[in-house]
DNA sequence: AAGGTTACTTGATATTTATCAAGCGGTTTA
DNA sequence: TAAACCGCTTGATAAATATCAAGTAACCTT
Protein backbone atom coordinates (compact mmCIF):
# COMPACT_ATOMS: atom_id res chain seq x y z
CA UNK A 1 0.00 0.00 0.00
CA UNK A 2 1.40 3.51 -1.14
CA UNK A 3 2.38 5.55 2.10
CA UNK A 4 -0.27 8.72 1.00
CA UNK A 5 -3.40 6.31 1.06
CA UNK A 6 -2.54 5.47 4.48
CA UNK A 7 -4.06 8.42 6.70
CA UNK A 8 -7.69 7.66 4.69
CA UNK A 9 -7.61 4.12 5.60
CA UNK A 10 -6.72 4.73 9.16
CA UNK A 11 -9.87 6.31 9.76
CA UNK A 12 -11.82 3.37 8.51
CA UNK A 13 -14.68 1.69 11.65
CA UNK A 14 -13.02 -1.49 11.09
CA UNK A 15 -9.73 0.24 12.21
CA UNK A 16 -11.42 2.48 15.57
CA UNK A 17 -9.72 1.09 18.60
CA UNK A 18 -6.91 -0.96 17.24
CA UNK A 19 -3.75 -0.51 18.75
CA UNK A 20 -1.17 1.48 16.17
CA UNK A 21 0.86 -2.34 15.35
CA UNK A 22 -2.08 -3.63 14.82
CA UNK A 23 -3.15 -1.40 12.20
CA UNK A 24 0.63 -1.02 11.05
CA UNK A 25 1.06 -4.73 10.85
CA UNK A 26 -2.82 -5.06 8.29
CA UNK A 27 -1.51 -2.27 6.58
CA UNK A 28 1.41 -3.52 5.67
CA UNK A 29 0.44 -6.83 4.08
CA UNK A 30 -2.60 -5.12 2.52
CA UNK A 31 -3.16 -4.08 -1.31
CA UNK A 32 -4.96 -0.97 -1.89
CA UNK A 33 -6.03 -1.32 -5.76
CA UNK A 34 -8.26 0.43 -8.35
CA UNK A 35 -10.02 -1.70 -10.73
CA UNK A 36 -11.84 -0.68 -13.84
CA UNK A 37 -15.72 -1.55 -14.06
CA UNK A 38 -17.17 -5.21 -14.95
CA UNK A 39 -14.13 -6.69 -13.35
CA UNK A 40 -14.48 -10.06 -11.11
CA UNK A 41 -12.37 -9.72 -8.21
CA UNK A 42 -13.14 -12.85 -6.39
CA UNK A 43 -14.62 -16.24 -7.51
CA UNK A 44 -17.24 -18.23 -5.61
CA UNK A 45 -15.22 -21.41 -4.31
CA UNK A 46 -12.01 -20.19 -4.55
CA UNK A 47 -9.86 -20.51 -1.01
CA UNK A 48 -10.62 -16.78 0.83
CA UNK A 49 -7.14 -15.06 0.40
CA UNK A 50 -8.17 -11.98 1.23
CA UNK A 51 -10.70 -9.76 3.13
CA UNK A 52 -12.17 -7.12 1.17
CA UNK A 53 -13.33 -3.35 2.17
CA UNK A 54 -14.50 -1.27 -0.44
CA UNK A 55 -13.53 2.41 -0.57
CA UNK A 56 -14.91 4.16 -3.41
CA UNK A 57 -16.96 2.50 -6.27
CA UNK A 58 -19.51 -0.26 -5.83
CA UNK A 59 -19.54 -4.01 -5.66
CA UNK A 60 -21.29 -6.20 -6.88
CA UNK A 61 -21.84 -9.98 -4.80
CA UNK A 62 -23.30 -12.97 -6.74
CA UNK A 63 -23.97 -16.72 -6.76
CA UNK A 64 -24.00 -18.84 -9.45
CA UNK A 65 -26.07 -22.40 -9.52
CA UNK A 66 -25.98 -24.01 -13.29
CA UNK A 67 -27.24 -21.48 -15.73
CA UNK A 68 -28.68 -19.15 -13.28
CA UNK A 69 -27.48 -16.10 -11.31
CA UNK A 70 -28.11 -14.38 -8.45
CA UNK A 71 -27.19 -10.63 -6.98
CA UNK A 72 -26.65 -11.42 -3.13
CA UNK A 73 -25.52 -7.80 -2.47
CA UNK A 74 -24.46 -4.48 -3.77
CA UNK A 75 -21.61 -3.51 -1.13
CA UNK A 76 -20.85 0.24 -1.04
CA UNK A 77 -18.47 2.51 0.68
CA UNK A 78 -17.75 2.26 3.01
CA UNK A 79 -18.39 -1.71 3.62
CA UNK A 80 -16.18 -4.71 3.58
CA UNK A 81 -17.46 -8.27 2.15
CA UNK A 82 -15.55 -11.69 3.02
CA UNK A 83 -15.39 -11.46 6.51
CA UNK A 84 -16.75 -14.96 7.37
CA UNK A 85 -15.08 -16.73 4.29
CA UNK A 86 -11.94 -15.08 5.75
CA UNK A 87 -12.42 -15.87 9.20
CA UNK A 88 -12.96 -19.44 8.54
CA UNK A 89 -10.09 -19.59 6.37
CA UNK A 90 -12.37 -21.42 4.06
CA UNK A 91 -14.11 -21.02 0.73
CA UNK A 92 -15.85 -17.78 -1.00
CA UNK A 93 -19.16 -18.06 -1.08
CA UNK A 94 -20.11 -15.51 -3.50
CA UNK A 95 -17.92 -14.08 -6.41
CA UNK A 96 -17.71 -10.61 -6.89
CA UNK A 97 -17.37 -8.18 -9.28
CA UNK A 98 -16.79 -4.34 -9.73
CA UNK A 99 -20.31 -2.59 -10.79
CA UNK A 100 -18.35 0.54 -12.01
CA UNK A 101 -14.43 1.66 -11.36
CA UNK A 102 -13.89 1.12 -8.13
CA UNK A 103 -10.80 1.33 -5.05
CA UNK A 104 -10.62 -1.58 -2.49
CA UNK A 105 -8.61 -2.20 0.21
CA UNK A 106 -7.36 -6.29 -0.09
CA UNK A 107 -6.49 -7.21 3.55
CA UNK A 108 -4.72 -10.99 3.20
CA UNK A 109 -7.04 -13.74 5.06
CA UNK A 110 -3.54 -14.57 7.35
CA UNK A 111 -3.20 -11.30 8.49
CA UNK A 112 -6.87 -10.35 9.51
CA UNK A 113 -6.53 -13.66 11.95
CA UNK A 114 -3.12 -12.81 13.28
CA UNK A 115 -4.76 -9.44 14.25
CA UNK A 116 -8.08 -10.95 15.01
CA UNK A 117 -6.17 -12.95 17.50
CA UNK A 118 -3.51 -10.45 18.92
CA UNK A 119 -6.14 -7.36 18.91
CA UNK A 120 -9.21 -7.51 21.41
CA UNK A 121 -10.79 -4.35 19.86
CA UNK A 122 -9.90 -5.31 16.54
CA UNK A 123 -11.46 -8.55 17.01
CA UNK A 124 -14.71 -6.41 17.98
CA UNK A 125 -14.72 -4.18 15.07
CA UNK A 126 -14.35 -7.39 12.65
CA UNK A 127 -17.13 -9.48 14.57
CA UNK A 128 -19.63 -6.65 14.36
CA UNK A 129 -18.91 -6.37 10.69
CA UNK A 130 -19.47 -9.40 10.56
CA UNK A 131 -23.00 -9.24 12.06
CA UNK A 132 -24.19 -6.59 10.12
CA UNK A 133 -23.51 -8.80 7.47
CA UNK A 134 -25.18 -11.67 8.92
CA UNK A 135 -28.24 -9.30 9.79
CA UNK A 136 -28.35 -7.55 6.27
CA UNK A 137 -28.35 -11.09 5.12
CA UNK A 138 -31.49 -12.72 7.28
CA UNK A 139 -32.96 -9.48 6.17
CA UNK A 140 -32.76 -10.05 2.57
CA UNK A 141 -34.35 -13.53 2.97
CA UNK A 142 -37.00 -12.17 4.92
CA UNK A 143 -37.59 -9.77 2.16
CA UNK A 144 -37.38 -12.61 -0.85
CA UNK A 145 -39.63 -14.73 1.45
CA UNK A 146 -42.84 -12.70 2.82
CA UNK A 147 -42.99 -10.15 0.09
CA UNK A 148 -44.17 -9.87 -3.64
CA UNK A 149 -41.57 -8.69 -6.37
CA UNK A 150 -43.71 -5.23 -6.24
CA UNK A 151 -43.13 -4.90 -2.66
CA UNK A 152 -39.61 -5.72 -2.83
CA UNK A 153 -38.98 -2.85 -5.60
CA UNK A 154 -41.70 -0.56 -3.79
CA UNK A 155 -39.73 -0.88 -0.38
CA UNK A 156 -35.70 -1.08 -2.37
CA UNK A 157 -37.34 2.56 -3.67
CA UNK A 158 -38.09 4.14 -0.77
CA UNK A 159 -34.61 2.67 1.08
CA UNK A 160 -32.85 4.05 -1.22
CA UNK A 161 -34.29 7.09 -1.41
CA UNK A 162 -33.66 7.56 2.21
CA UNK A 163 -30.17 6.81 1.80
CA UNK A 164 -29.69 9.10 -1.11
CA UNK A 165 -30.94 12.55 0.89
CA UNK A 166 -34.96 12.06 0.66
CA UNK A 167 -34.62 15.02 -2.15
CA UNK A 168 -37.59 13.07 -3.83
CA UNK A 169 -35.34 11.57 -6.57
CA UNK A 170 -32.94 8.64 -6.72
CA UNK A 171 -30.14 7.40 -8.59
CA UNK A 172 -30.13 3.40 -9.52
CA UNK A 173 -26.76 2.44 -9.04
CA UNK A 174 -26.50 -0.41 -10.78
CA UNK A 175 -28.10 -1.51 -14.00
CA UNK A 176 -31.96 -2.71 -14.20
CA UNK A 177 -30.59 -6.23 -14.58
CA UNK A 178 -28.54 -6.13 -11.92
CA UNK A 179 -31.25 -4.43 -9.85
CA UNK A 180 -33.41 -7.30 -11.15
CA UNK A 181 -31.85 -9.93 -9.80
CA UNK A 182 -30.90 -8.29 -6.26
CA UNK A 183 -34.84 -7.94 -6.03
CA UNK A 184 -35.14 -11.89 -6.85
CA UNK A 185 -37.09 -11.57 -10.34
CA UNK A 186 -36.42 -11.15 -14.07
CA UNK A 187 -35.82 -7.87 -15.69
CA UNK A 188 -38.87 -8.47 -17.43
CA UNK A 189 -40.58 -8.53 -14.42
CA UNK A 190 -38.96 -5.57 -13.06
CA UNK A 191 -39.95 -3.55 -16.26
CA UNK A 192 -43.91 -4.31 -15.63
CA UNK A 193 -43.42 -3.59 -11.78
CA UNK A 194 -42.32 -0.11 -12.12
CA UNK A 195 -44.77 0.30 -14.70
CA UNK A 196 -47.36 -0.77 -11.79
CA UNK A 197 -45.75 1.34 -9.77
CA UNK A 198 -46.00 4.27 -11.85
CA UNK A 199 -49.80 4.75 -11.13
CA UNK A 200 -48.44 5.44 -7.49
CA UNK A 201 -46.09 8.66 -8.18
CA UNK A 202 -42.83 6.25 -9.65
CA UNK A 203 -41.47 8.31 -12.73
CA UNK A 204 -39.02 6.53 -14.13
CA UNK A 205 -35.91 8.06 -16.48
CA UNK A 206 -33.31 6.03 -17.14
CA UNK A 207 -31.53 5.29 -14.13
CA UNK A 208 -33.16 8.03 -12.20
CA UNK A 209 -36.34 7.68 -10.26
CA UNK A 210 -38.54 10.55 -9.24
CA UNK A 211 -40.95 9.64 -6.41
CA UNK A 212 -44.03 11.87 -5.82
CA UNK A 213 -46.18 10.01 -3.54
CA UNK A 214 -44.11 8.53 -0.82
CA UNK A 215 -47.43 8.35 1.14
CA UNK A 216 -48.50 6.61 -1.20
CA UNK A 217 -45.86 4.02 -2.22
CA UNK A 218 -45.17 2.91 1.56
CA UNK A 219 -48.82 1.54 1.33
CA UNK A 220 -47.80 -0.64 -1.45
CA UNK A 221 -44.45 -1.21 0.28
CA UNK A 222 -45.90 -2.09 4.02
CA UNK A 223 -42.27 -1.31 4.94
CA UNK A 224 -41.37 -2.80 8.53
CA UNK A 225 -38.19 -1.66 10.60
CA UNK A 226 -36.99 -5.07 11.32
CA UNK A 227 -36.51 -5.47 7.51
CA UNK A 228 -35.97 -2.35 6.10
CA UNK A 229 -34.53 -0.02 8.81
CA UNK A 230 -30.61 -0.72 7.71
CA UNK A 231 -30.01 0.44 12.03
CA UNK A 232 -31.33 -2.46 12.83
CA UNK B 1 -27.00 -23.13 36.22
CA UNK B 2 -27.11 -26.34 38.23
CA UNK B 3 -23.62 -27.86 39.13
CA UNK B 4 -24.21 -31.25 37.85
CA UNK B 5 -24.67 -29.92 34.51
CA UNK B 6 -21.51 -27.99 34.23
CA UNK B 7 -19.39 -31.04 32.43
CA UNK B 8 -21.79 -31.01 29.86
CA UNK B 9 -22.05 -27.50 28.92
CA UNK B 10 -17.97 -27.36 29.06
CA UNK B 11 -17.73 -30.01 26.19
CA UNK B 12 -19.38 -26.76 24.15
CA UNK B 13 -17.41 -25.73 20.99
CA UNK B 14 -17.69 -22.39 21.62
CA UNK B 15 -16.02 -22.94 24.66
CA UNK B 16 -13.48 -24.95 23.35
CA UNK B 17 -9.95 -22.95 24.17
CA UNK B 18 -11.69 -20.51 26.73
CA UNK B 19 -10.02 -20.24 29.22
CA UNK B 20 -11.20 -21.71 32.51
CA UNK B 21 -12.07 -18.42 34.20
CA UNK B 22 -14.02 -17.15 31.30
CA UNK B 23 -16.44 -20.42 31.25
CA UNK B 24 -16.65 -20.36 34.69
CA UNK B 25 -17.90 -16.40 34.68
CA UNK B 26 -20.23 -17.21 31.87
CA UNK B 27 -21.83 -20.15 33.07
CA UNK B 28 -22.31 -18.50 36.66
CA UNK B 29 -24.71 -16.27 34.87
CA UNK B 30 -26.45 -18.47 32.68
CA UNK B 31 -29.14 -20.26 33.01
CA UNK B 32 -29.76 -23.98 31.98
CA UNK B 33 -33.26 -24.20 31.32
CA UNK B 34 -35.76 -27.11 29.77
CA UNK B 35 -39.13 -25.63 27.90
CA UNK B 36 -41.93 -27.60 26.51
CA UNK B 37 -42.93 -28.18 23.45
CA UNK B 38 -44.56 -24.81 21.49
CA UNK B 39 -42.79 -21.75 23.98
CA UNK B 40 -41.98 -18.79 22.30
CA UNK B 41 -38.56 -18.15 23.64
CA UNK B 42 -37.70 -14.56 22.36
CA UNK B 43 -40.18 -12.52 20.79
CA UNK B 44 -38.66 -10.04 17.34
CA UNK B 45 -37.62 -6.73 17.99
CA UNK B 46 -36.99 -7.59 21.92
CA UNK B 47 -33.81 -6.23 23.12
CA UNK B 48 -31.52 -9.25 22.98
CA UNK B 49 -30.74 -10.06 26.57
CA UNK B 50 -29.57 -13.73 26.06
CA UNK B 51 -27.28 -15.81 23.63
CA UNK B 52 -28.77 -19.09 23.30
CA UNK B 53 -27.27 -22.45 23.29
CA UNK B 54 -29.81 -25.45 22.02
CA UNK B 55 -28.63 -28.76 24.03
CA UNK B 56 -31.55 -30.86 23.92
CA UNK B 57 -35.02 -30.52 21.44
CA UNK B 58 -35.28 -28.21 18.22
CA UNK B 59 -35.91 -24.64 18.34
CA UNK B 60 -38.03 -22.65 15.71
CA UNK B 61 -36.46 -19.31 14.24
CA UNK B 62 -39.26 -16.79 12.67
CA UNK B 63 -39.67 -13.89 10.86
CA UNK B 64 -43.35 -11.86 11.16
CA UNK B 65 -44.23 -9.43 8.78
CA UNK B 66 -47.96 -8.50 8.68
CA UNK B 67 -50.22 -11.36 8.39
CA UNK B 68 -47.54 -13.77 7.44
CA UNK B 69 -44.87 -15.91 8.77
CA UNK B 70 -41.70 -17.11 7.35
CA UNK B 71 -39.22 -19.94 9.17
CA UNK B 72 -35.99 -18.66 9.05
CA UNK B 73 -34.43 -21.59 10.69
CA UNK B 74 -34.41 -24.54 12.41
CA UNK B 75 -31.70 -25.41 14.96
CA UNK B 76 -30.71 -28.30 16.83
CA UNK B 77 -28.17 -29.84 19.33
CA UNK B 78 -25.36 -28.98 19.66
CA UNK B 79 -26.00 -25.09 17.85
CA UNK B 80 -26.90 -21.55 19.06
CA UNK B 81 -28.72 -18.46 18.23
CA UNK B 82 -29.20 -14.45 18.58
CA UNK B 83 -25.40 -14.51 18.45
CA UNK B 84 -25.15 -10.90 15.67
CA UNK B 85 -28.04 -9.61 17.98
CA UNK B 86 -25.91 -9.95 21.62
CA UNK B 87 -22.98 -9.20 20.08
CA UNK B 88 -24.35 -5.88 18.49
CA UNK B 89 -26.37 -5.31 21.65
CA UNK B 90 -28.93 -4.60 19.64
CA UNK B 91 -32.63 -6.24 19.03
CA UNK B 92 -33.79 -9.69 17.93
CA UNK B 93 -34.63 -10.03 13.96
CA UNK B 94 -36.34 -13.39 14.64
CA UNK B 95 -38.59 -15.17 17.24
CA UNK B 96 -37.85 -18.61 18.33
CA UNK B 97 -39.88 -21.06 19.51
CA UNK B 98 -40.16 -24.44 20.94
CA UNK B 99 -40.86 -27.37 18.32
CA UNK B 100 -40.39 -29.90 20.85
CA UNK B 101 -39.51 -29.93 24.10
CA UNK B 102 -36.09 -28.45 24.89
CA UNK B 103 -33.04 -28.14 27.34
CA UNK B 104 -31.60 -24.54 26.07
CA UNK B 105 -28.59 -22.78 27.59
CA UNK B 106 -28.97 -18.94 27.87
CA UNK B 107 -25.86 -16.71 28.56
CA UNK B 108 -26.64 -12.88 29.54
CA UNK B 109 -25.88 -10.84 26.56
CA UNK B 110 -23.60 -8.83 28.88
CA UNK B 111 -21.78 -11.92 29.94
CA UNK B 112 -20.73 -12.67 25.90
CA UNK B 113 -19.75 -9.45 25.33
CA UNK B 114 -17.62 -9.22 28.42
CA UNK B 115 -15.86 -12.86 27.58
CA UNK B 116 -15.66 -11.29 23.59
CA UNK B 117 -13.70 -8.57 24.97
CA UNK B 118 -11.55 -10.52 27.99
CA UNK B 119 -10.62 -13.91 26.33
CA UNK B 120 -9.37 -13.77 22.67
CA UNK B 121 -10.42 -17.65 22.20
CA UNK B 122 -13.48 -17.41 23.26
CA UNK B 123 -13.93 -14.47 20.59
CA UNK B 124 -12.65 -16.46 17.80
CA UNK B 125 -14.81 -19.44 18.82
CA UNK B 126 -18.15 -16.98 19.36
CA UNK B 127 -16.98 -15.11 16.11
CA UNK B 128 -17.04 -18.43 14.01
CA UNK B 129 -20.11 -19.57 15.62
CA UNK B 130 -21.29 -16.42 13.85
CA UNK B 131 -19.87 -16.90 10.81
CA UNK B 132 -21.36 -20.21 10.37
CA UNK B 133 -24.83 -18.48 11.10
CA UNK B 134 -24.17 -15.81 8.00
CA UNK B 135 -22.90 -18.65 5.69
CA UNK B 136 -26.18 -20.55 6.28
CA UNK B 137 -28.15 -17.98 5.83
CA UNK B 138 -26.49 -16.74 2.60
CA UNK B 139 -26.89 -20.50 1.62
CA UNK B 140 -30.65 -19.82 2.27
CA UNK B 141 -30.76 -16.84 0.22
CA UNK B 142 -29.92 -18.51 -2.36
CA UNK B 143 -31.34 -21.39 -2.47
CA UNK B 144 -34.33 -19.31 -2.40
CA UNK B 145 -33.57 -17.05 -5.12
CA UNK B 146 -32.14 -19.66 -7.62
CA UNK B 147 -34.58 -22.53 -7.03
CA UNK B 148 -37.96 -23.88 -7.53
CA UNK B 149 -40.37 -25.16 -4.78
CA UNK B 150 -39.25 -28.70 -5.80
CA UNK B 151 -35.76 -28.13 -5.78
CA UNK B 152 -35.67 -26.66 -2.70
CA UNK B 153 -37.88 -29.77 -1.43
CA UNK B 154 -35.59 -32.16 -3.41
CA UNK B 155 -32.15 -31.13 -2.01
CA UNK B 156 -33.47 -30.67 1.99
CA UNK B 157 -34.42 -34.47 1.82
CA UNK B 158 -31.06 -35.13 0.83
CA UNK B 159 -29.79 -33.38 2.97
CA UNK B 160 -32.09 -34.75 5.44
CA UNK B 161 -31.19 -37.86 4.54
CA UNK B 162 -26.89 -37.50 5.12
CA UNK B 163 -27.69 -36.01 7.69
CA UNK B 164 -29.47 -38.94 9.66
CA UNK B 165 -27.27 -41.65 8.31
CA UNK B 166 -28.35 -42.29 5.05
CA UNK B 167 -29.92 -45.42 5.38
CA UNK B 168 -32.64 -44.90 2.86
CA UNK B 169 -35.07 -43.11 5.53
CA UNK B 170 -35.76 -40.07 7.16
CA UNK B 171 -38.28 -38.58 9.44
CA UNK B 172 -38.77 -34.78 9.32
CA UNK B 173 -38.22 -33.21 12.57
CA UNK B 174 -41.29 -30.65 12.23
CA UNK B 175 -44.99 -30.81 11.24
CA UNK B 176 -45.47 -30.19 7.52
CA UNK B 177 -46.15 -26.69 8.00
CA UNK B 178 -43.48 -25.61 9.39
CA UNK B 179 -41.00 -27.47 6.79
CA UNK B 180 -43.10 -25.95 3.75
CA UNK B 181 -42.63 -22.30 5.85
CA UNK B 182 -38.85 -23.30 5.93
CA UNK B 183 -38.76 -24.06 2.06
CA UNK B 184 -40.48 -20.58 1.75
CA UNK B 185 -43.93 -22.65 -0.03
CA UNK B 186 -47.51 -22.77 1.42
CA UNK B 187 -48.20 -26.25 2.94
CA UNK B 188 -50.42 -27.28 0.02
CA UNK B 189 -47.49 -26.41 -2.14
CA UNK B 190 -45.41 -28.79 -0.27
CA UNK B 191 -47.98 -31.81 -0.66
CA UNK B 192 -48.35 -31.25 -3.80
CA UNK B 193 -44.33 -31.20 -4.40
CA UNK B 194 -44.38 -34.13 -1.88
CA UNK B 195 -46.64 -35.75 -4.72
CA UNK B 196 -44.69 -34.88 -7.90
CA UNK B 197 -41.63 -36.66 -6.58
CA UNK B 198 -43.08 -39.67 -5.48
CA UNK B 199 -42.58 -40.25 -9.23
CA UNK B 200 -38.54 -40.09 -8.32
CA UNK B 201 -38.75 -43.00 -5.09
CA UNK B 202 -39.73 -40.32 -2.52
CA UNK B 203 -42.57 -42.73 -0.61
CA UNK B 204 -44.29 -40.37 2.06
CA UNK B 205 -45.73 -42.15 5.13
CA UNK B 206 -46.60 -39.38 7.85
CA UNK B 207 -43.40 -37.58 9.30
CA UNK B 208 -41.40 -41.04 7.90
CA UNK B 209 -39.79 -40.31 4.33
CA UNK B 210 -37.92 -43.18 2.15
CA UNK B 211 -35.76 -42.38 -0.36
CA UNK B 212 -35.76 -45.42 -3.03
CA UNK B 213 -33.67 -43.65 -6.06
CA UNK B 214 -31.43 -40.96 -4.75
CA UNK B 215 -29.43 -40.72 -8.12
CA UNK B 216 -32.81 -39.68 -9.25
CA UNK B 217 -33.64 -37.14 -6.66
CA UNK B 218 -30.23 -35.66 -6.91
CA UNK B 219 -31.13 -34.90 -10.54
CA UNK B 220 -34.48 -33.37 -10.09
CA UNK B 221 -31.99 -31.55 -6.85
CA UNK B 222 -29.28 -30.88 -8.62
CA UNK B 223 -27.44 -30.28 -5.24
CA UNK B 224 -24.37 -28.04 -5.61
CA UNK B 225 -21.63 -28.21 -2.61
CA UNK B 226 -21.42 -24.24 -2.74
CA UNK B 227 -25.16 -24.06 -1.68
CA UNK B 228 -25.69 -27.43 -0.05
CA UNK B 229 -22.96 -28.72 1.63
CA UNK B 230 -23.06 -27.90 5.57
CA UNK B 231 -19.36 -28.16 5.60
CA UNK B 232 -19.26 -25.34 3.46
C1' DA C 1 -22.93 10.75 -37.88
C1' DA C 2 -23.49 5.72 -39.01
C1' DG C 3 -23.51 1.32 -37.53
C1' DG C 4 -23.60 -2.05 -34.23
C1' DT C 5 -24.14 -3.66 -29.81
C1' DT C 6 -26.52 -3.79 -25.56
C1' DA C 7 -30.05 -2.69 -22.23
C1' DC C 8 -34.56 -2.20 -21.73
C1' DT C 9 -39.48 -2.63 -22.73
C1' DT C 10 -43.70 -4.76 -24.31
C1' DG C 11 -46.76 -8.45 -25.70
C1' DA C 12 -48.17 -13.23 -25.75
C1' DT C 13 -47.90 -17.33 -23.39
C1' DA C 14 -46.45 -20.90 -20.08
C1' DT C 15 -45.12 -22.18 -15.60
C1' DT C 16 -44.99 -21.76 -10.84
C1' DT C 17 -47.06 -20.68 -6.74
C1' DA C 18 -50.82 -19.07 -3.81
C1' DT C 19 -55.55 -18.94 -2.42
C1' DC C 20 -59.99 -20.71 -1.41
C1' DA C 21 -62.85 -24.47 -0.31
C1' DA C 22 -63.83 -29.01 0.80
C1' DG C 23 -62.86 -33.40 2.60
C1' DC C 24 -60.10 -37.04 4.95
C1' DG C 25 -57.95 -39.24 8.93
C1' DG C 26 -56.10 -39.11 13.27
C1' DT C 27 -56.22 -37.23 18.01
C1' DT C 28 -58.20 -35.02 21.73
C1' DT C 29 -62.00 -33.82 24.48
C1' DA C 30 -66.43 -33.80 26.42
C1' DT D 1 -68.64 -42.90 21.69
C1' DA D 2 -69.59 -38.72 19.50
C1' DA D 3 -68.13 -34.30 18.58
C1' DA D 4 -64.74 -31.10 17.79
C1' DC D 5 -60.37 -30.06 16.34
C1' DC D 6 -56.09 -30.20 13.84
C1' DG D 7 -52.82 -31.39 10.34
C1' DC D 8 -52.76 -32.68 5.99
C1' DT D 9 -54.38 -33.52 1.30
C1' DT D 10 -56.90 -32.66 -2.93
C1' DG D 11 -59.39 -30.03 -6.38
C1' DA D 12 -60.58 -25.75 -8.65
C1' DT D 13 -59.17 -21.35 -9.52
C1' DA D 14 -56.51 -17.08 -9.30
C1' DA D 15 -52.38 -14.57 -8.93
C1' DA D 16 -47.54 -14.05 -9.44
C1' DT D 17 -43.67 -14.88 -12.01
C1' DA D 18 -40.90 -16.67 -15.85
C1' DT D 19 -40.08 -17.49 -20.62
C1' DC D 20 -40.00 -16.52 -25.42
C1' DA D 21 -40.09 -13.27 -29.06
C1' DA D 22 -40.11 -8.83 -31.06
C1' DG D 23 -39.39 -4.36 -30.96
C1' DT D 24 -37.41 0.12 -29.17
C1' DA D 25 -34.18 3.10 -27.13
C1' DA D 26 -29.77 4.11 -25.42
C1' DC D 27 -24.93 3.70 -25.72
C1' DC D 28 -20.59 2.91 -27.64
C1' DT D 29 -17.33 2.67 -31.33
C1' DT D 30 -15.40 3.94 -35.27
Amino acid sequence: MRQEDAPLVRTLPLFAGASEMTVEKLLQASFLQRFPAQVELISEDQPADFFYVVLEGCIELFANAGPKQSTAAIVRPVSSFAAAAVLRDGNYLLSARTVEQSRVLMIPGESVRAAFAGDAAFAKAFALELASAYRRTMKALNNQKLRTAIERLANYLLQEHQTQGATGNLTLPTEKQTLASLLGMTSENLSRSFGALAAHGVKVTGRDIQLSDIAGLETIAKPIPLIDDPAY
